[in-house]
DNA sequence: ATAGTATTGTGGCGAGTCAATCATTCCAGG
DNA sequence: CCTGGAATGATTGACTCGCCACAATACTAT
Protein backbone atom coordinates (compact mmCIF):
# COMPACT_ATOMS: atom_id res chain seq x y z
CA UNK A 1 0.00 0.00 0.00
CA UNK A 2 0.86 3.52 -0.68
CA UNK A 3 1.48 5.47 2.22
CA UNK A 4 0.73 9.15 2.35
CA UNK A 5 4.27 11.31 2.86
CA UNK A 6 6.44 8.08 1.55
CA UNK A 7 8.91 9.30 -1.05
CA UNK A 8 7.08 7.52 -3.48
CA UNK A 9 3.65 9.52 -2.68
CA UNK A 10 6.04 12.70 -2.70
CA UNK A 11 7.91 11.64 -6.19
CA UNK A 12 4.41 10.87 -7.53
CA UNK A 13 2.95 14.26 -6.47
CA UNK A 14 5.57 15.95 -7.47
CA UNK A 15 5.18 14.40 -11.54
CA UNK A 16 1.25 15.57 -10.99
CA UNK A 17 2.54 19.28 -10.33
CA UNK A 18 5.38 18.97 -13.42
CA UNK A 19 2.27 18.09 -15.12
CA UNK A 20 0.74 21.65 -14.19
CA UNK A 21 3.15 23.31 -16.11
CA UNK A 22 4.56 21.30 -19.04
CA UNK A 23 2.18 19.26 -20.99
CA UNK A 24 4.23 16.16 -21.15
CA UNK A 25 7.01 14.51 -19.08
CA UNK A 26 9.57 11.78 -20.13
CA UNK A 27 10.44 8.95 -17.82
CA UNK A 28 14.02 9.29 -18.49
CA UNK A 29 13.78 13.00 -17.29
CA UNK A 30 12.11 12.13 -14.15
CA UNK A 31 14.26 9.41 -13.81
CA UNK A 32 17.16 11.87 -13.77
CA UNK A 33 15.62 14.77 -11.87
CA UNK A 34 14.55 12.41 -8.85
CA UNK A 35 17.26 9.89 -8.83
CA UNK A 36 15.54 6.87 -9.57
CA UNK A 37 15.95 4.32 -11.60
CA UNK A 38 13.67 4.38 -14.85
CA UNK A 39 11.88 1.43 -14.03
CA UNK A 40 11.05 3.41 -10.58
CA UNK A 41 10.04 6.63 -12.49
CA UNK A 42 7.69 3.71 -15.14
CA UNK A 43 5.73 2.47 -12.17
CA UNK A 44 4.84 5.91 -10.47
CA UNK A 45 3.75 7.02 -14.19
CA UNK A 46 1.83 3.44 -14.59
CA UNK A 47 -0.05 3.92 -11.23
CA UNK A 48 -1.02 7.63 -11.33
CA UNK A 49 -2.35 6.56 -15.05
CA UNK A 50 -3.95 3.90 -13.75
CA UNK A 51 -5.66 6.38 -11.21
CA UNK A 52 -7.09 8.40 -14.04
CA UNK A 53 -4.88 11.55 -12.57
CA UNK A 54 -2.77 11.75 -15.90
CA UNK A 55 -2.66 10.02 -19.67
CA UNK A 56 -0.01 7.72 -20.37
CA UNK A 57 2.50 8.32 -23.47
CA UNK A 58 5.30 6.29 -24.78
CA UNK A 59 7.91 7.17 -23.07
CA UNK A 60 6.29 9.83 -20.73
CA UNK A 61 2.98 10.83 -19.56
CA UNK A 62 0.65 13.74 -20.59
CA UNK A 63 -1.64 16.00 -18.46
CA UNK A 64 -5.11 14.92 -18.36
CA UNK A 65 -7.47 15.44 -21.40
CA UNK A 66 -10.24 17.77 -20.39
CA UNK A 67 -13.32 17.81 -21.91
CA UNK A 68 -15.60 14.70 -22.88
CA UNK A 69 -14.54 11.58 -23.10
CA UNK A 70 -17.39 9.58 -22.49
CA UNK A 71 -16.17 6.26 -23.19
CA UNK A 72 -14.89 6.95 -26.20
CA UNK A 73 -15.78 3.79 -28.72
CA UNK A 74 -15.07 3.17 -32.31
CA UNK A 75 -18.02 3.71 -33.16
CA UNK A 76 -18.76 7.14 -31.20
CA UNK A 77 -15.70 8.57 -32.74
CA UNK A 78 -16.90 7.49 -35.94
CA UNK A 79 -20.22 9.50 -35.48
CA UNK A 80 -18.18 13.49 -34.33
CA UNK A 81 -18.87 14.22 -38.39
CA UNK A 82 -22.42 13.40 -38.16
CA UNK A 83 -22.42 15.61 -34.51
CA UNK A 84 -20.93 18.16 -35.60
CA UNK A 85 -23.58 18.51 -38.07
CA UNK A 86 -26.77 18.18 -35.93
CA UNK A 87 -24.78 20.66 -33.63
CA UNK A 88 -24.67 23.31 -36.46
CA UNK A 89 -28.11 23.02 -37.09
CA UNK A 90 -28.86 23.23 -34.04
CA UNK A 91 -26.79 26.89 -33.17
CA UNK A 92 -29.10 28.57 -36.49
CA UNK A 93 -31.91 28.26 -34.13
CA UNK A 94 -30.53 30.36 -31.00
CA UNK A 95 -31.24 33.86 -31.54
CA UNK A 96 -29.65 36.85 -29.83
CA UNK A 97 -31.18 37.59 -26.06
CA UNK A 98 -32.27 34.13 -25.94
CA UNK A 99 -31.89 32.00 -22.68
CA UNK A 100 -30.90 28.62 -22.97
CA UNK A 101 -30.78 25.17 -21.13
CA UNK A 102 -28.52 22.69 -22.31
CA UNK A 103 -28.23 18.89 -21.17
CA UNK A 104 -25.15 17.09 -20.98
CA UNK A 105 -23.72 14.21 -23.43
CA UNK A 106 -21.66 14.26 -26.22
CA UNK A 107 -23.96 15.54 -28.91
CA UNK A 108 -24.85 18.48 -27.14
CA UNK A 109 -21.40 19.53 -26.15
CA UNK A 110 -20.73 18.88 -30.22
CA UNK A 111 -23.86 21.19 -30.36
CA UNK A 112 -21.66 24.03 -27.86
CA UNK A 113 -19.12 23.87 -30.17
CA UNK A 114 -21.10 25.04 -33.01
CA UNK A 115 -22.32 27.50 -30.82
CA UNK A 116 -19.06 28.95 -29.89
CA UNK A 117 -18.41 29.24 -33.32
CA UNK A 118 -21.49 30.96 -34.27
CA UNK A 119 -21.40 33.68 -32.52
CA UNK A 120 -25.05 34.34 -31.69
CA UNK A 121 -25.10 37.51 -29.74
CA UNK A 122 -25.81 37.78 -26.16
CA UNK A 123 -26.96 34.57 -24.79
CA UNK A 124 -27.38 33.33 -21.62
CA UNK A 125 -26.56 29.05 -20.92
CA UNK A 126 -28.37 27.19 -18.49
CA UNK A 127 -26.67 24.14 -18.51
CA UNK A 128 -25.27 21.02 -15.99
CA UNK A 129 -22.40 19.91 -18.54
CA UNK A 130 -18.98 20.30 -17.18
CA UNK A 131 -18.50 20.11 -21.02
CA UNK A 132 -20.73 22.53 -22.06
CA UNK A 133 -19.88 25.29 -19.73
CA UNK A 134 -16.00 24.98 -20.37
CA UNK A 135 -16.34 25.20 -24.33
CA UNK A 136 -18.45 28.54 -24.03
CA UNK A 137 -16.83 30.25 -20.82
CA UNK A 138 -14.37 31.70 -22.84
CA UNK A 139 -17.08 33.43 -25.47
CA UNK A 140 -17.55 37.36 -24.47
CA UNK A 141 -21.29 37.15 -24.88
CA UNK A 142 -22.08 34.55 -23.32
CA UNK A 143 -23.38 33.76 -19.83
CA UNK A 144 -22.57 30.61 -18.76
CA UNK A 145 -24.62 29.70 -15.77
CA UNK A 146 -24.29 26.17 -13.87
CA UNK A 147 -26.38 24.18 -11.97
CA UNK A 148 -24.77 22.55 -8.45
CA UNK A 149 -24.76 18.69 -7.95
CA UNK A 150 -22.54 15.88 -7.69
CA UNK A 151 -20.50 15.81 -10.55
CA UNK A 152 -20.29 12.46 -12.58
CA UNK A 153 -17.19 11.43 -13.87
CA UNK A 154 -17.91 10.04 -17.41
CA UNK A 155 -20.51 11.97 -18.39
CA UNK A 156 -18.93 15.32 -16.97
CA UNK A 157 -22.37 16.26 -15.71
CA UNK A 158 -23.91 17.48 -12.45
CA UNK A 159 -26.61 15.11 -11.17
CA UNK A 160 -29.29 14.65 -8.49
CA UNK A 161 -32.25 16.76 -6.54
CA UNK A 162 -30.31 19.90 -6.47
CA UNK A 163 -29.34 20.21 -10.12
CA UNK A 164 -33.68 19.66 -10.55
CA UNK A 165 -34.28 22.13 -7.85
CA UNK A 166 -32.44 24.50 -9.60
CA UNK A 167 -33.17 24.29 -12.99
CA UNK A 168 -36.87 24.62 -12.09
CA UNK A 169 -36.21 28.07 -10.68
CA UNK A 170 -35.83 29.48 -14.69
CA UNK A 171 -36.88 29.96 -17.30
CA UNK A 172 -35.82 29.01 -20.89
CA UNK A 173 -36.30 30.01 -24.57
CA UNK A 174 -35.08 26.99 -25.65
CA UNK A 175 -33.74 23.64 -24.13
CA UNK A 176 -31.03 21.55 -25.94
CA UNK A 177 -31.42 17.71 -24.69
CA UNK A 178 -29.73 14.35 -25.93
CA UNK A 179 -30.87 11.16 -25.10
CA UNK A 180 -29.51 7.92 -25.61
CA UNK A 181 -32.77 5.98 -27.55
CA UNK A 182 -35.30 7.44 -29.40
CA UNK A 183 -38.67 5.64 -29.85
CA UNK A 184 -42.40 5.97 -30.46
CA UNK A 185 -42.88 6.54 -27.11
CA UNK A 186 -40.46 9.38 -26.86
CA UNK A 187 -36.77 9.45 -25.91
CA UNK A 188 -35.03 7.41 -23.50
CA UNK A 189 -32.12 7.45 -21.42
CA UNK A 190 -30.12 4.48 -19.53
CA UNK A 191 -29.28 6.36 -16.54
CA UNK A 192 -32.33 7.98 -14.22
CA UNK A 193 -30.67 10.59 -12.59
CA UNK A 194 -30.05 12.18 -16.42
CA UNK A 195 -33.52 11.49 -17.26
CA UNK A 196 -34.53 13.50 -14.39
CA UNK A 197 -32.52 16.79 -15.35
CA UNK A 198 -33.65 16.34 -19.10
CA UNK A 199 -37.34 16.53 -17.45
CA UNK A 200 -36.92 19.70 -15.77
CA UNK A 201 -35.29 21.49 -18.65
CA UNK A 202 -38.65 19.88 -20.68
CA UNK A 203 -40.78 21.59 -17.90
CA UNK A 204 -39.26 24.65 -17.98
CA UNK A 205 -38.71 25.25 -21.84
CA UNK A 206 -41.17 27.34 -24.10
CA UNK A 207 -39.48 25.06 -26.92
CA UNK A 208 -37.94 21.82 -26.50
CA UNK A 209 -35.28 20.47 -29.13
CA UNK A 210 -33.83 16.95 -29.25
CA UNK A 211 -30.83 16.28 -30.90
CA UNK A 212 -29.55 12.67 -31.86
CA UNK A 213 -27.77 10.64 -34.13
CA UNK A 214 -29.20 8.15 -36.32
CA UNK A 215 -28.04 5.42 -34.62
CA UNK A 216 -30.47 6.31 -31.93
CA UNK A 217 -33.75 5.37 -33.73
CA UNK A 218 -35.73 2.68 -32.10
CA UNK A 219 -33.08 2.03 -28.94
CA UNK A 220 -35.34 1.61 -26.05
CA UNK A 221 -33.65 1.91 -22.48
CA UNK A 222 -34.28 2.02 -18.63
CA UNK A 223 -36.76 5.00 -18.88
CA UNK A 224 -38.55 7.59 -20.69
CA UNK A 225 -37.78 11.07 -20.83
CA UNK A 226 -41.09 12.04 -21.79
CA UNK A 227 -43.98 12.14 -24.32
CA UNK A 228 -42.93 13.10 -28.25
CA UNK A 229 -45.55 15.73 -27.88
CA UNK A 230 -43.31 17.50 -25.43
CA UNK A 231 -40.54 18.06 -27.87
CA UNK A 232 -40.66 20.88 -30.32
CA UNK A 233 -38.27 20.02 -32.69
CA UNK A 234 -36.04 16.81 -33.19
CA UNK A 235 -32.38 17.27 -35.23
CA UNK A 236 -30.67 14.34 -36.44
CA UNK A 237 -28.36 13.31 -39.35
CA UNK A 238 -30.40 10.40 -40.77
CA UNK A 239 -34.37 9.59 -41.52
CA UNK A 240 -36.27 7.78 -38.90
CA UNK A 241 -37.92 4.30 -40.37
CA UNK A 242 -41.45 4.54 -41.21
CA UNK A 243 -43.17 4.01 -37.60
CA UNK A 244 -40.93 6.59 -35.82
CA UNK A 245 -41.70 9.53 -38.80
CA UNK A 246 -45.35 8.75 -38.38
CA UNK A 247 -45.67 8.60 -34.80
CA UNK A 248 -43.48 12.08 -34.99
CA UNK A 249 -45.34 13.72 -37.51
CA UNK A 250 -48.48 12.72 -35.93
CA UNK A 251 -47.96 14.96 -32.79
CA UNK A 252 -46.53 17.81 -34.64
CA UNK A 253 -43.17 17.71 -33.48
CA UNK A 254 -41.01 19.50 -36.41
CA UNK A 255 -38.28 16.77 -37.99
CA UNK A 256 -34.99 18.35 -39.55
CA UNK A 257 -32.46 15.99 -40.69
CA UNK A 258 -29.13 17.93 -41.11
CA UNK A 259 -27.34 17.56 -44.44
CA UNK B 1 4.40 24.27 -49.95
CA UNK B 2 1.57 22.55 -48.10
CA UNK B 3 -1.42 23.09 -50.83
CA UNK B 4 -5.00 22.63 -49.24
CA UNK B 5 -6.66 19.77 -49.64
CA UNK B 6 -3.89 18.34 -50.77
CA UNK B 7 -3.70 14.71 -48.78
CA UNK B 8 -0.97 15.88 -47.06
CA UNK B 9 -3.26 18.63 -45.67
CA UNK B 10 -6.21 16.04 -45.13
CA UNK B 11 -3.59 13.45 -43.00
CA UNK B 12 -2.98 16.60 -40.45
CA UNK B 13 -6.28 17.81 -40.24
CA UNK B 14 -7.44 14.62 -39.24
CA UNK B 15 -4.51 14.09 -36.86
CA UNK B 16 -5.97 17.30 -35.11
CA UNK B 17 -9.46 16.18 -35.34
CA UNK B 18 -8.15 12.31 -33.85
CA UNK B 19 -6.45 14.68 -30.98
CA UNK B 20 -9.92 16.07 -30.23
CA UNK B 21 -11.15 12.74 -29.17
CA UNK B 22 -8.26 10.94 -27.75
CA UNK B 23 -5.46 12.96 -25.31
CA UNK B 24 -2.91 11.55 -27.15
CA UNK B 25 -1.82 9.38 -30.59
CA UNK B 26 1.36 7.49 -31.29
CA UNK B 27 2.73 7.73 -34.96
CA UNK B 28 2.81 4.16 -35.39
CA UNK B 29 -0.84 3.80 -35.73
CA UNK B 30 -1.47 6.68 -37.50
CA UNK B 31 0.89 5.42 -39.82
CA UNK B 32 -1.12 2.17 -40.05
CA UNK B 33 -4.27 4.19 -40.06
CA UNK B 34 -3.96 6.24 -42.88
CA UNK B 35 -1.51 3.67 -44.90
CA UNK B 36 1.59 5.61 -44.90
CA UNK B 37 5.02 4.98 -43.83
CA UNK B 38 5.82 6.29 -40.39
CA UNK B 39 7.66 8.50 -41.93
CA UNK B 40 5.04 10.32 -43.54
CA UNK B 41 3.39 10.43 -39.98
CA UNK B 42 6.21 11.50 -38.03
CA UNK B 43 6.88 14.19 -40.72
CA UNK B 44 2.85 15.57 -40.04
CA UNK B 45 3.47 15.53 -36.44
CA UNK B 46 6.56 17.71 -36.54
CA UNK B 47 4.75 20.43 -38.80
CA UNK B 48 1.89 20.53 -36.85
CA UNK B 49 3.94 20.33 -33.39
CA UNK B 50 6.35 23.30 -34.85
CA UNK B 51 3.02 25.15 -35.59
CA UNK B 52 2.28 24.81 -32.36
CA UNK B 53 -0.91 23.10 -33.28
CA UNK B 54 0.22 20.16 -31.08
CA UNK B 55 2.36 18.86 -28.86
CA UNK B 56 5.46 16.34 -29.65
CA UNK B 57 5.67 13.50 -27.57
CA UNK B 58 8.43 10.34 -27.91
CA UNK B 59 6.48 8.67 -30.13
CA UNK B 60 3.80 10.44 -31.09
CA UNK B 61 1.99 14.01 -30.20
CA UNK B 62 -0.72 14.88 -27.51
CA UNK B 63 -2.96 17.77 -27.06
CA UNK B 64 -2.03 21.09 -26.72
CA UNK B 65 -1.95 21.79 -23.38
CA UNK B 66 -4.12 25.07 -22.15
CA UNK B 67 -2.94 26.20 -18.95
CA UNK B 68 -6.24 26.22 -16.22
CA UNK B 69 -5.35 30.16 -15.79
CA UNK B 70 -4.72 32.63 -19.26
CA UNK B 71 -2.66 34.79 -17.21
CA UNK B 72 0.11 33.01 -16.86
CA UNK B 73 2.84 35.36 -15.54
CA UNK B 74 6.16 34.55 -15.62
CA UNK B 75 6.22 35.19 -12.06
CA UNK B 76 3.30 32.40 -11.95
CA UNK B 77 5.01 30.03 -13.62
CA UNK B 78 8.04 30.22 -11.68
CA UNK B 79 5.98 29.60 -8.65
CA UNK B 80 4.70 26.62 -9.33
CA UNK B 81 6.77 24.53 -7.45
CA UNK B 82 6.42 26.34 -4.20
CA UNK B 83 2.67 26.08 -5.11
CA UNK B 84 2.63 22.35 -5.38
CA UNK B 85 5.00 22.42 -1.89
CA UNK B 86 2.09 24.46 -0.52
CA UNK B 87 -0.50 21.91 -1.73
CA UNK B 88 1.36 19.06 -0.54
CA UNK B 89 1.31 20.31 3.20
CA UNK B 90 -1.98 21.15 2.56
CA UNK B 91 -3.18 17.98 1.54
CA UNK B 92 -1.53 15.81 4.43
CA UNK B 93 -4.70 17.80 6.79
CA UNK B 94 -7.02 15.68 4.38
CA UNK B 95 -8.56 12.60 6.65
CA UNK B 96 -10.59 10.01 4.86
CA UNK B 97 -14.66 10.96 5.43
CA UNK B 98 -13.85 14.47 5.65
CA UNK B 99 -15.94 17.02 4.17
CA UNK B 100 -13.43 19.68 2.27
CA UNK B 101 -14.86 22.49 0.90
CA UNK B 102 -12.58 24.18 -1.73
CA UNK B 103 -12.32 27.54 -2.82
CA UNK B 104 -11.40 28.80 -6.49
CA UNK B 105 -7.55 30.00 -7.38
CA UNK B 106 -4.57 28.82 -8.91
CA UNK B 107 -2.99 27.68 -4.96
CA UNK B 108 -6.34 25.81 -4.26
CA UNK B 109 -6.31 24.11 -7.99
CA UNK B 110 -2.79 23.00 -6.89
CA UNK B 111 -4.05 21.53 -3.94
CA UNK B 112 -6.41 19.56 -5.52
CA UNK B 113 -3.67 17.93 -8.04
CA UNK B 114 -1.89 17.25 -4.76
CA UNK B 115 -4.94 16.00 -3.09
CA UNK B 116 -5.51 13.64 -6.38
CA UNK B 117 -2.42 12.02 -6.25
CA UNK B 118 -2.29 12.22 -2.29
CA UNK B 119 -4.69 9.00 -2.08
CA UNK B 120 -6.42 10.59 1.36
CA UNK B 121 -9.50 8.03 0.83
CA UNK B 122 -13.37 8.55 0.68
CA UNK B 123 -13.79 12.40 0.84
CA UNK B 124 -16.79 14.76 -0.26
CA UNK B 125 -15.13 17.85 -1.94
CA UNK B 126 -17.29 21.08 -2.48
CA UNK B 127 -15.99 23.51 -4.73
CA UNK B 128 -16.86 26.52 -6.82
CA UNK B 129 -14.07 25.81 -8.80
CA UNK B 130 -14.18 23.96 -12.05
CA UNK B 131 -10.51 23.36 -12.14
CA UNK B 132 -10.57 22.05 -8.93
CA UNK B 133 -13.72 19.99 -9.66
CA UNK B 134 -12.18 18.28 -13.07
CA UNK B 135 -8.80 17.32 -11.18
CA UNK B 136 -11.13 15.34 -8.71
CA UNK B 137 -13.59 14.02 -10.34
CA UNK B 138 -11.62 11.02 -11.72
CA UNK B 139 -10.78 10.05 -8.29
CA UNK B 140 -12.72 6.95 -7.66
CA UNK B 141 -13.02 7.69 -4.14
CA UNK B 142 -13.68 11.16 -3.88
CA UNK B 143 -16.96 12.49 -4.52
CA UNK B 144 -17.78 15.76 -6.19
CA UNK B 145 -20.23 18.43 -5.27
CA UNK B 146 -20.17 21.90 -7.42
CA UNK B 147 -21.44 25.03 -6.72
CA UNK B 148 -24.31 26.50 -8.93
CA UNK B 149 -23.75 30.15 -9.94
CA UNK B 150 -22.08 31.98 -12.74
CA UNK B 151 -19.35 30.99 -14.28
CA UNK B 152 -16.17 33.30 -14.71
CA UNK B 153 -13.66 32.52 -17.30
CA UNK B 154 -10.82 33.72 -15.86
CA UNK B 155 -11.09 31.97 -12.70
CA UNK B 156 -13.30 29.14 -13.81
CA UNK B 157 -15.28 29.83 -10.43
CA UNK B 158 -18.42 29.96 -10.16
CA UNK B 159 -19.80 33.10 -8.16
CA UNK B 160 -22.96 35.06 -7.24
CA UNK B 161 -25.85 34.67 -4.57
CA UNK B 162 -26.50 31.22 -5.56
CA UNK B 163 -22.88 29.78 -5.03
CA UNK B 164 -23.18 31.57 -1.69
CA UNK B 165 -26.67 30.31 -0.52
CA UNK B 166 -25.57 26.84 -1.64
CA UNK B 167 -22.38 26.49 0.51
CA UNK B 168 -24.31 27.72 3.57
CA UNK B 169 -26.55 24.65 3.15
CA UNK B 170 -23.59 22.24 3.76
CA UNK B 171 -21.09 21.87 6.57
CA UNK B 172 -17.30 20.88 5.94
CA UNK B 173 -14.63 19.39 8.52
CA UNK B 174 -12.27 21.85 6.44
CA UNK B 175 -12.17 24.38 4.32
CA UNK B 176 -9.18 25.77 2.09
CA UNK B 177 -9.16 28.90 0.47
CA UNK B 178 -6.84 31.43 -1.45
CA UNK B 179 -6.47 34.75 -1.18
CA UNK B 180 -4.55 37.60 -3.57
CA UNK B 181 -2.92 39.38 -0.57
CA UNK B 182 -2.58 38.74 3.45
CA UNK B 183 -2.41 41.37 5.77
CA UNK B 184 -2.95 41.69 9.68
CA UNK B 185 -6.40 41.96 9.69
CA UNK B 186 -7.09 39.23 7.56
CA UNK B 187 -6.64 37.75 3.69
CA UNK B 188 -7.98 39.78 0.91
CA UNK B 189 -8.81 39.65 -2.17
CA UNK B 190 -9.32 41.92 -5.27
CA UNK B 191 -12.94 40.26 -6.42
CA UNK B 192 -16.21 41.00 -3.94
CA UNK B 193 -17.95 37.91 -5.42
CA UNK B 194 -15.03 35.61 -4.79
CA UNK B 195 -14.95 37.43 -0.75
CA UNK B 196 -18.44 35.94 -0.47
CA UNK B 197 -17.75 32.77 -1.23
CA UNK B 198 -15.05 32.56 1.08
CA UNK B 199 -17.00 33.86 3.58
CA UNK B 200 -19.73 31.51 3.04
CA UNK B 201 -17.24 28.55 3.11
CA UNK B 202 -15.03 30.06 6.24
CA UNK B 203 -18.64 30.06 7.69
CA UNK B 204 -19.69 26.46 7.47
CA UNK B 205 -16.46 24.80 8.28
CA UNK B 206 -14.89 23.69 11.53
CA UNK B 207 -11.66 24.39 10.54
CA UNK B 208 -10.34 26.90 8.38
CA UNK B 209 -6.89 26.70 6.32
CA UNK B 210 -5.87 29.34 3.93
CA UNK B 211 -3.44 28.74 1.43
CA UNK B 212 -0.61 31.95 0.17
CA UNK B 213 2.35 31.86 -1.67
CA UNK B 214 5.22 34.63 0.00
CA UNK B 215 4.64 36.96 -2.45
CA UNK B 216 0.99 37.90 -0.73
CA UNK B 217 2.32 38.91 2.22
CA UNK B 218 1.35 42.32 3.43
CA UNK B 219 -0.58 42.96 0.03
CA UNK B 220 -3.75 45.10 0.60
CA UNK B 221 -6.78 44.37 -1.70
CA UNK B 222 -10.01 45.98 -2.44
CA UNK B 223 -12.32 43.75 0.73
CA UNK B 224 -10.94 41.66 3.49
CA UNK B 225 -12.00 38.52 3.56
CA UNK B 226 -12.42 37.72 7.10
CA UNK B 227 -10.31 38.62 10.65
CA UNK B 228 -7.37 36.43 11.08
CA UNK B 229 -8.60 35.16 14.07
CA UNK B 230 -11.07 32.79 11.80
CA UNK B 231 -8.27 30.92 10.36
CA UNK B 232 -7.46 27.68 11.84
CA UNK B 233 -4.56 27.17 9.50
CA UNK B 234 -2.58 29.04 7.20
CA UNK B 235 0.30 27.35 5.18
CA UNK B 236 2.97 29.13 3.01
CA UNK B 237 6.34 28.41 1.71
CA UNK B 238 7.91 31.58 3.24
CA UNK B 239 8.14 33.24 7.14
CA UNK B 240 6.26 36.54 7.00
CA UNK B 241 7.79 40.16 8.14
CA UNK B 242 7.71 40.22 11.70
CA UNK B 243 5.16 42.39 11.89
CA UNK B 244 2.57 39.66 10.36
CA UNK B 245 3.94 36.70 11.95
CA UNK B 246 3.32 38.39 15.38
CA UNK B 247 -0.62 39.08 14.64
CA UNK B 248 -0.50 35.30 13.80
CA UNK B 249 0.74 34.00 16.54
CA UNK B 250 -1.34 36.46 18.46
CA UNK B 251 -4.97 35.30 17.02
CA UNK B 252 -3.98 31.46 17.70
CA UNK B 253 -3.65 30.77 13.87
CA UNK B 254 -1.81 27.97 13.43
CA UNK B 255 1.03 28.61 10.81
CA UNK B 256 2.85 26.56 8.76
CA UNK B 257 5.66 26.67 6.07
CA UNK B 258 6.09 23.93 3.35
CA UNK B 259 9.69 22.82 3.06
C1' DA C 1 14.28 -7.89 17.14
C1' DT C 2 12.09 -10.34 13.43
C1' DA C 3 9.12 -11.72 10.02
C1' DG C 4 6.60 -10.08 6.26
C1' DT C 5 5.48 -6.80 2.89
C1' DA C 6 6.34 -2.90 0.01
C1' DT C 7 9.52 -0.55 -2.71
C1' DT C 8 13.34 -0.11 -5.59
C1' DG C 9 17.30 -1.50 -8.49
C1' DT C 10 19.63 -4.44 -12.09
C1' DG C 11 20.22 -6.74 -16.29
C1' DG C 12 18.71 -8.45 -20.58
C1' DC C 13 16.01 -8.91 -24.60
C1' DG C 14 12.64 -7.63 -27.94
C1' DA C 15 10.39 -3.90 -29.98
C1' DG C 16 9.76 0.86 -31.06
C1' DT C 17 11.55 5.34 -32.22
C1' DC C 18 14.71 8.81 -34.25
C1' DA C 19 17.48 11.06 -37.58
C1' DA C 20 19.73 11.07 -41.85
C1' DT C 21 20.31 9.73 -46.49
C1' DC C 22 18.90 8.30 -50.92
C1' DA C 23 15.56 6.54 -54.23
C1' DT C 24 10.98 6.94 -55.98
C1' DT C 25 6.54 8.86 -57.02
C1' DC C 26 3.37 12.67 -57.65
C1' DC C 27 2.04 16.85 -59.73
C1' DA C 28 1.82 21.55 -61.66
C1' DG C 29 3.80 24.76 -64.92
C1' DG C 30 6.37 25.40 -69.04
C1' DC D 1 5.67 15.78 -73.17
C1' DC D 2 9.06 17.26 -70.10
C1' DT D 3 10.96 18.99 -65.87
C1' DG D 4 11.86 20.44 -61.18
C1' DG D 5 10.26 20.69 -56.64
C1' DA D 6 7.44 18.61 -53.19
C1' DA D 7 5.96 14.54 -50.95
C1' DT D 8 6.64 9.97 -49.78
C1' DG D 9 8.90 5.53 -49.04
C1' DA D 10 12.78 2.60 -47.83
C1' DT D 11 16.86 1.54 -45.34
C1' DT D 12 20.20 1.75 -41.82
C1' DG D 13 22.38 2.24 -37.27
C1' DA D 14 22.15 4.35 -32.84
C1' DC D 15 19.32 5.03 -29.23
C1' DT D 16 15.24 4.54 -26.11
C1' DC D 17 11.48 2.28 -24.14
C1' DG D 18 8.69 -1.66 -22.25
C1' DC D 19 8.55 -5.64 -19.93
C1' DC D 20 10.05 -9.44 -17.18
C1' DA D 21 12.30 -11.96 -13.54
C1' DC D 22 15.03 -11.72 -9.68
C1' DA D 23 17.76 -9.60 -6.12
C1' DA D 24 18.47 -6.10 -2.76
C1' DT D 25 16.80 -2.81 0.33
C1' DA D 26 13.43 -0.15 3.18
C1' DC D 27 9.64 -0.05 5.95
C1' DT D 28 5.78 -1.86 9.17
C1' DA D 29 3.70 -4.32 12.61
C1' DT D 30 3.88 -7.56 16.09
Amino acid sequence: MTVPGSKKAIRQQQIVAELATSPIVRISRLAERFGVSTETARRDIEELSQRGIIDRTYGGAATRYIGFQPAVTERNRHSVVERSRIGRAAAALVKPGDVVMIDSGSTTTQFARALAAALVGPVTILTNSLSVATTLVDIESIRVILCPGDLNGRERGLYGPDAVAFIGRYYADLAFIGASGLTVDGPTDVESRACSIKRAMVERASRTVLLVDGTKFDQKHLEVVCPLVQLSDIITDASPKRALADAIRKVGTALRVAA
